[in-house]
DNA sequence: TTCATATGTGAGATAAATATCATATGATAT
DNA sequence: ATATCATATGATATTTATCTCACATATGAA
């Protein structure tokens, strides 16, 4: 069943990565523009679009233009559930775990 | 804050990959050896084991001695519902993604 | 139109994860 | 004790992902 899991590929590897996950975290707080992005997260502006570029296309972030302006929001409907059923399992299975390493 | 997110990319991790998804899938099905793994799979015996410490030390799959043989079983508790709200997120946000690459 | 600011893209360089191989350990049977 | 089967581990080879750089496009201002 190779198939069926390749989704499940597809979201994983879209968010087992520290620049993606930082810019995620930063806009829980409001959208924000690409540039504020880079000087909230202290990553390049060619990181941050090609890493916006990646969230997107997962439906991971939404896109909006305002004039010279991109404005990128989180989708929330599914980071916010997600990252709190992933601090239940951390919680219950992997407690202590983090501190060391992997 | 990086810190947080630390976490995050640590259990996305364990679950970026081909074959760790292909046990996993396997698992459902119900316990497993890690021979038994490895001929539903296809996947090579010293590759399995690679892979099940990862999954074992994430908390997605627990593992028993009987005998000479470790019987695997994936934690449903995490990956059931899991599995199912990315299916749901796909559906919503990235429906006719897949197929396509990436 | 020309310039400055904002963002995006492609390609090569670098880093990280995965696969493979050789071998080790552990258990049961002979 | 030895042989065999089951599983695990460590080191290197290989693949894949990430980062960086040079440049492209797009918008608004001068």
């Amino acid at each position: 069943m190779k198939h069926a899991m390749e989704t499940y590929q597809f979201f994983f590897g879209a968010l087992a990565n520290p620049n993606r996950l930082h810019i995620i975290n930063t806009l829980r707080q409001g959208k924000k523009n690409v540039t504020e992005i880079c000087t909230a997260t202290g990553i390049e502006q060619t990181m941050v679009s090609h890493n916006l570029k990646v969230l997107e296309h997962h439906g991971m972030v939404f896109r909006e233009k305002e004039g010279k302006y991109r404005y990128y929001t989180v989708n929330k409907k599914t980071i916010k559930p997600l990252l709190e059923f992933i601090d239940a399992h951390m919680e219950e299975y992997c407690c202590k775990i983090m501190g060391k390493k992997r």
